[in-house]
DNA sequence: TAGATTGTTAATCGATTAACAATC
DNA sequence: TAGATTGTTAATCGATTAACAATC
């Protein structure tokens, strides 16, 4: 056995296991709120749409939080994953471009029962501002390094055209933002040290449509 | 040298590149927009933001569309790419749940410029009825039905609240809907055959975030 | 103890990358 | 031809999966 336990900074966890460990935390709130007390690998695993062989590789990573013979107390697990994934405490957000998404963005529940707080809505347009949107007021983008400054932001919400994500981005990151969820259609260009992640609506709908081809044409083979 | 053509059905594409043509096509967009009529491997991999060698590779599953000694001719690699992925023809999509983040897909404009047509926009709240987006009527939800097979829809979004989205998944399915793009924060089952993909900007954030603590810790051990 | 289920191993699979022969 | 750049090879790397020993 390995010395290795949970303030070990050292150990680190493969990419594709990161990017599921919020899909099985999810999936346990889910358990804790049905009242389920003890889940085996089986079970979360279907929760949360993985087979249970992956699901357990990936909570190895973390550590030995189940019990052979019983499974997993639902409640511990789920405090570990968050522990781990870092939402035990609480993110402060600046969201910048305030449009449709922007809106949707803003009003979203689920942003601070996961962890994140949104503390300023910034917007360009003038004819924005002072408006309150989800109870926050939106405030010209300039204000953006103080925010920044004084709130201890470190993830920034890019909901702007493409055309001014770069600019957009340039500034969060001499502001001191370190990670950037990017909506806008853009490739951006940032530092090393600075992470981004991108959503693309587009770039999903033709990926499905690719696929969407292939089923046609196999459908006509067969005709 | 192999009798591979561009119609050839068998031949099959890896995933991680399928999910990257959408990228290369886009920053060959905007080269033609900027007026460029050819461009390097190198040139086309910064714009899209891989490395070069990816990037070849790539394109190789297409087949060979580049000239060795002088790169590709922007306007025709772009045509190649989006007949493979599909998007030189149409794609009538519906949406279902037209709440905040269903306002800003209907009004999102790189959907039609990119092969995509909202054909409806369904939602079960009647208060919500009547009212037009981006100048396209909402529609009961049991209408479902009756518009798929009508405008022979194969695409459907879900943007309803996560209680609601397997069961509008089961009415997609049945409709007819092969291909789904889920903004639930939900597991959806489907049979085989019904492609999902999911966008979730709780499950982005939250790897941000962990990335985000593992530098605040090592910026610890350093001070 | 017997049954159940974890945590880990090892094999397989798929993706990435550097290097370079082919060739414009 | 000489220089440039593609398309492909082969090595490496990372992710997935099945199987099962460990152990509750």
């Amino acid at each position: 056995m390995s010395a290795r336990t949970s303030s070990d900074p050292a150990r680190d966890i493969p990419e594709a296991t990161v990017a599921r460990l919020p899909v099985y935390l999810r999936a346990l709130t889910t358990l804790v709120d049905a009242g389920t007390s003890t889940c085996s690998s089986e079970e979360l695993a279907q929760a949360a749409g993985v087979n249970s062989a992956k699901l357990r590789k990936d909570l190895s990573y973390l550590g030995s939080y189940g019990t052979r013979g019983v499974g997993y107390d639902v409640e511990y697990l789920r405090y570990q994953i968050a522990r781990e994934i870092g939402v035990t405490q609480d993110w402060p957000v600046v969201i910048v471009g305030i449009g449709n998404l922007g809106h949707a963005l803003a009003n979203y529940s689920g942003f601070r029962s996961r962890g994140f707080r949104v503390v300023a809505l910034l917007d360009a347009d003038p004819r924005r501002h002072q408006e309150a949107v989800a109870g926050v007021v939106v405030r010209p983008f300039a204000d953006l390094e103080r925010i920044v400054e004084e709130q201890d932001v470190a993830i920034g919400v890019i909901a702007t055209p493409a055309v001014a994500s770069q600019d957009v981005a340039d500034r969060m990151v001499a502001a001191g933002i370190t990670s950037i969820l990017n909506f806008a259609p853009s490739v951006l260009a940032v530092p090393d040290g600075v992470d981004v992640r991108k959503v693309d609506l587009s770039i999903e709908l033709q990926i499905l449509a690719y696929h969407e081809q292939r089923k046609s044409s196999a459908a006509e083979v067969i005709a």
